[in-house]
DNA sequence: GTTTTTGATACATAGAAACATATCACTATT
DNA sequence: AATAGTGATATGTTTCTATGTATCAAAAAC
C-alpha cells in the first residue's frame, strides 16, 4: 500500500468520528459497502479517487489539489473555520436511536412516505452542527409520533417537519462561522527519491 | 466514469501544461506511463489514488481534503497564492532539450554520476519559478563542457554545480509569494440524490 | 447477563486500473 | 521536405479495487 496515502485513512476516519457516525452508518449514507470503509480506514486499500470522492462527500469534504505554495496558508484556513466538534456523544447515540426506528418502519412499509422522513432525517444528520438535545427530541417525538399513527398524510407531514427543522439548523450553522480547532488537512508525504 | 472527476482532469491538464511539461516528460518526471496520463487527462479513467497523488507530487500539488464550510476561504488563499505563468515556451524548450542530452548521456554510461546530474536537472524543473534564459545558458553550459570532459570529478562537481544553483532558485522562488491568477482550485460536482 | 452494535476479516467474483509497448496522425523544429 | 516531439489509442497481461455476503470478537446498550 502506498504510503503516501496513510494520512488519507486517519482523515477520513476522524472525519467519520467527528460526525458520530459507525461505519456501517457511513457506508448507508454513502453506498460504499461497511468492508470497504474497513480496509479503507486501515489503510490496506488503494482506493480509487471514485471512492475517495463518495466518503469525502457524505462527510461533507471536498477533494482538491493545492499548489504547494498555497499550503501554509490552506492549512491556516482549514483549520480556523472547522465546523464542529461533534455536538455531543450522547445526543449522536439518540440520533442513531431515532434513525434505527424509522430503518425499521421503512423496512415494514416499503413503497411509502417513509422513505422520505428516512432521507430527512439522514439529511438534518448533514447538518448537526446545530443539534442539540432539543432539537433531537423534537425529532425523536415526530417519529414517535409515526410509530403508531402512520397514516399517509401524517407520514408525510412529519417529512416535512423534519425537512423544515433542516433547513432552519442549516441556517443557524451558516452563520456561525466559529473558529474551531479541527485536525490539518491532509498533507502528503515527502518522497525522496535517493 | 465518474462525472465527479472530471475537473480533476483539467486540473491536472493545467497543471501540467502550466509547468511546460509534455505528458512524456510528465511521465518521465512521475514514472506513470504517458498513456496512462493521457487517459487520465481525458477523463478516461477512475484512477488510484496513489496515482493521483503521485501525478499531483510531480506537479507540486498537494491531495487535501477541505471541509465543505472552508471552501470558500480556501479557493480564495488558492486562488491568490498561485505560483508563475510560466517563464517562457521557449525555455522550457531548452530545458527540455538539455535534459535529453543528459539523458543521451546517462544512457551512454549507466552508472556513473551522469544519473545523478540527471537527478539534479530534473530537480531544478521542479523549481521553474525562476527559471529564465540565464539560468538556462548556465546550466546548458555545464552540461555542455560534461560531453566533453567526462572525468569522474568533473561530472560529479556538475552535479554539485547544478545542485546550488537549483537551491538558490529555490531559496528566490520563496520570496517571492506573489499573487497570480490560476484557475480554482479543484471542485467536487453536487451529487444530488433524488 | 443477554442482546446489539461495533470494527475487522474472509472469500469469491467481476470489472478496471496499471503497465509495457507500439502505432498513428499532427504539429513544431531544423 | 525530413525529422523529432506531441497527444491519443490499441492490445494483452497482471494486479487489485469494489462489491456482496458472512462471520467474529470485543465493546456498548439494554
Amino acid at each position: 500500500m502506498s504510503v503516501l496515502t496513510e494520512h488519507l485513512a486517519e482523515r477520513l476516519k476522524a472525519a467519520r468520528e467527528a460526525k458520530g457516525l459507525s461505519q456501517r452508518g457511513l457506508s448507508a449514507l454513502s453506498g460504499v459497502p461497511q468492508s470497504h470503509i474497513s480496509k479503507i480506514e486501515s489503510n490496506a486499500v488503494d482506493l480509487r479517487v471514485s471512492s475517495l470522492v463518495t466518503l469525502a462527500h457524505a462527510l461533507e469534504l471536498e477533494l482538491m489539489l493545492i499548489p504547494r505554495q498555497a499550503l501554509p496558508a490552506v492549512s491556516s484556513v482549514t483549520r480556523s473555520v472547522t465546523p464542529k466538534p461533534l455536538p455531543s456523544r450522547a445526543e449522536q447515540k439518540e440520533l442513531a436511536r431515532i434513525q434505527h426506528k424509522i430503518n425499521d418502519l421503512v423496512e415494514s412499509a416499503p413503497g411509502t412516505h417513509f422513505a422520505t422522513v428516512q432521507r430527512r432525517v439522514r439529511e438534518i444528520t448533514q447538518v448537526h452542527s446545530q443539534l442539540d438535545a432539543g432539537v433531537l427530541k423534537k425529532i425523536r417525538r415526530v417519529v414517535e409520533t409515526l410509530a403508531s399513527s402512520s397514516s399517509e398524510n401524517a407520514v408525510s407531514q412529519a417529512a416535512d417537519t423534519i425537512h423544515s427543522l433542516r433547513n432552519q439548523l442549516a441556517r443557524e450553522a451558516a452563520e456561525y462561522k466559529k473558529p474551531r480547532a479541527p485536525r490539518p488537512a491532509y498533507r502528503l508525504e515527502e518522497d525522496s527519491d535517493d
